[in-house]
DNA sequence: CACTAGGCTTGGTCAGACCAACCGTCAATA
DNA sequence: TATTGACGGTTGGTCTGACCAAGCCTAGTG
């Protein structure tokens, strides 16, 4: 990096998406809340309605402004889930992360999150997680439902830890596998065998923390993640 | 989700946006490549050139154009590594993740990278490490200069890993916890004392990565992650 | 009271224009 | 000959002003 700042004044759209993401990351503007409309940022800012629209179109982007149109101008969102979602998958398709780093990842994540939540349980959560092996238990035919609920499971249990980042993190991961997963259910012959072993694992791993045996859930869990993903 | 197909088309400028994303998922752009002008591009999708460039800001946004104007039009982006931690910063200030789970966070990724970069280094970045080390020695008397060299070492150890995913989510912690850091330094007594002690600390770490104890550099690792924040 | 017709606002889209920065070209100069 | 410098032509950035469809609000109508 150079030693002096750069002179050049970065266009004025980014100069708005910029103000405007202060004002949504610093709270004064709340989740759901009501953006002013177009023509009067666009005053207030002292460009044109062109620049504004190109700042919303970032800020859409980056999930930091709600993409439907309410009649009523736009609102900032409540969640920028699909965009980090859409960034990893991004990332895996350019080829910049391999499927590998996400289950390292998400081992060590839920993992850790198996630890937490096994020595503080969120109780809803793990309810949460039961009621999606009862559905698992019901879908050892339709390799599409069995993923949803699969998903539901680990979801469930990364909050039971009560770790809101570990949960962002691991939702990014499960949104991004999803593809693979597809994939990796497809190669299975004996689908119903393997279906009927990945729902004893996470039956062992629900027990584990519900019986508060965090490292018995951890190992549990590294391995339900490594086994099935893991054939390097 | 509804049976159907919506029947509403969606705005050009996502359909644009869409159609060019496409071309570079799929390697018809490659990294570096030049894109179409904004004229060019209006043409060939029959639009007109501000939609265009609305699509050109949401691809800017999501990391897959570069940002940079060269002179001789826009290029495909190399990396949008940018948009991945972005994401997952703005990820965590939206919910305004608590300090303990980052904290906890990075005490699961670090601590599996560095198990992960001692038994496969990147060299190069364990001399940026050992780099980074050096300037903390020198800058026991400057915060800001020690943080910036101590984000220096971290992020140059995760990168130790191989694992690029490890990489984006210790990033993302650290941007995330830049804001609770000032508190964090406020509260410490005797600076130099400490930042010594951090020094150790870290060049302890190093060390145990250099000589492939992983499980040993991982607990050095969340020690010393617990110790600065965690009084819990 | 229920209902409808305007009127207003909002986002989406367009055409056309201007600017500064930059590239390549080519002629004039040292 | 080699360097310099002027000159179009291109590109992205910005603005203006306009039009449309969809949705909200309200006032007037039955």
């Amino acid at each position: 990096m150079s030693v002096f700042e750069s002179v050049a004044p970065s266009p004025l759209y980014q100069q708005v998406a910029g103000r405007i993401r202060e004002a949504i990351v610093d709270g004064r503007f709340g989740p759901g809340d009501a953006l002013p409309g177009e023509r009067e940022l666009a005053e207030t800012f002292g460009v044109s309605r062109a620049s504004v629209r190109e700042a919303m179109r970032q800020l859409e982007a980056q999930g930091l402004v709600a993409g439907g149109r309410t009649a009523q101008g736009r609102t900032v969102a409540r969640t920028n889930r699909k965009a980090l979602t859409q960034a990893l998958t991004d990332s895996m398709a350019l080829q910049q992360v391999p499927l590998t780093d996400l289950v390292e990842l998400r081992c060590a994540v839920e993992g850790q999150a198996m630890r937490l939540a096994a020595a503080m349980p969120v109780l809803t959560a793990l309810e949460e997680a039961d009621a999606a092996l009862a559905t698992m238990r019901r879908s050892h035919d339709d390799a599409i439902a069995y993923d949803l609920a699969d998903v539901a499971f680990h979801t469930a249990l990364v909050r039971a830890s009560g770790n809101q980042a570990m949960h962002a993190v691991m939702q990014a991961c499960r949104d991004a596998q999803t593809r693979y997963l597809a994939d990796a259910l497809a190669a299975v012959e004996d689908l119903d065998g393997t279906l009927s072993r990945l729902t004893e694992e996470h039956e062992a791993i629900l027990r584990a923390v519900d019986q508060g045996r965090g490292d018995d859930a951890a190992a549990l869990t590294e391995m339900h993640i490594r086994g099935f993903y893991g054939r390097e």
